[in-house]
DNA sequence: CGTGCACTTGAGGCACGTCAACGTTCGTGG
DNA sequence: CCACGAACGTTGACGTGCCTCAAGTGCACG
């Protein structure tokens, strides 16, 4: 059984703008689920059976050539929506980065919900709108992008996506200094290069006085417009 | 003024399932317009003021980085949904590859439109569900193949789309032999290769036996099989 | 019959992948 | 508390696939 009247995400998230009364239908269809990290939600060329949202934690969607490499598709926060409604077959496998809370429904019972309710789906609708503009920046960075360029374009990305995603009020500190919620070997399947590479390119920006590395999964951005350059 | 009743892709694009009253409605909004090869109709950066439905004809959707090197994020065909609906700025340019004819629409006339009739968004929600599926697989593609694979799964997903995108009843023949509507160069951005390395490509593949290749722009799949083998 | 453009082909270099060794952190049990 | 091992990360040496630069080749145009 869901919680929405006490979701902290529930201002941003797709169930943002429903009634009370629509809101307690949901509720009743909607479970929570805790996600331990490494731990999947779905798997790629399943039967596309469950939709959610992201109400704490970091989740990747992956998605894997026959012969076994990894890419990482998306990375989903809090109040990000999760799973393909309408459709038969999931494209991609969903597994949790970091310990992660999701508001998990049958995506039968979605898709009827969302049939009825226009407004949900408008807001549905422009977050995929959203979610395919940022993808196909993505694919700019993958196929013309150099790793050192790749590298401080993630950098970059993470340091606001992670303050924004967060409940936390977004403070100078946090722009500047983050916790990782990816290992070397994640961040090279988000970016398309190997772990050696990416630890080169951090290990270089690090010499060069642009990031200190404090510890493994921290990083602090020393000269963000140096970085941006970088970024390209 | 568009003339929806007469329109070739009226029972496959968004507009399909609309009542008669609804589309003489649109039928106001919109308006037909031809495009040359080379023609764009929305500019990487601009406000975002048109949408359109593809009628004829193949176009592309492309982003640069600062320093111009262009990639290729999308390809449309008939029926295809163009623009971006609810948004201020349009994240990449759409330019004609081939003659195109276009059904287009002030986004504000389009939004006000689409937020009266859910079963238009609901068309919406679907074509851009199955853009972004489509475009995530593409990300693997550009990050973990290599050239090989990268032309092989190139040519196999024209010889489809091209057949499934035109008027034409799908033939055995016309999966076989097919007109490319990309020169080398746009092969090259739409895989994030050079051009040189497609060409390369391409006649090893004719030297394997696997293709043909009669004139520049036309291609002939001899052996599926092996293609598909190929792209991995 | 030139002139120009798209494409092909070749030679060489470099960025990134591969393979391998080493260092560091962290958890587990004695 | 330390000893140990596994997992993760770093660093180095080397190979190679693709890019770069440059010189043809063939087709379409006036």
């Amino acid at each position: 059984m869901a919680a929405c009247d006490t979701c902290i995400v529930r201002n941003r998230a797709i169930c943002a703008g429903l009634t009370g009364d629509e809101l307690a239908v949901l509720n009743t269809l909607g479970r929570r689920r805790n996600l331990e990290p490494g731990e999947s939600l779905i798997w790629e060329g399943d039967e596309s059976v469950l939709v959610a949202n992201v109400i704490e934690g970091v989740l990747k969607l992956s998605s894997s050539t026959e012969d076994g490499r990894e890419q990482i598709v998306g990375v989903v926060y809090p109040a990000d929506f999760i799973g393909r409604p309408f459709a038969g077959a999931a494209g991609h496998s969903v597994t949790a980065l970091t310990a992660a809370r999701v508001c998990v429904f049958a995506r039968a019972d979605f898709d009827r919900f969302a049939s009825e309710h226009p407004g949900l789906e408008h807001k549905l609708l422009e977050r995929t709108l959203g979610e395919l503009d940022r993808t196909r920046k993505w694919m700019v960075l993958l196929s013309r992008k150099s790793a050192r360029e790749k590298v401080a374009t993630f950098l970059l990305e993470m340091s606001d996506r992670l303050v924004e995603g967060g409940c936390e009020t977004p403070s100078e500190a946090s722009l500047r200094r983050f916790e990782l919620p990816f290992s070397r070997q994640q961040v090279a399947d988000v970016l398309g290069l190997t772990i050696e590479t990416v630890s080169r390119q951090m290990t270089m920006l690090k010499r060069d006085g642009v990031i200190e590395l404090p510890t493994r999964r921290s990083v602090e951005i020393i000269d963000r417009t140096a970085l941006e350059d970088i970024a390209g």
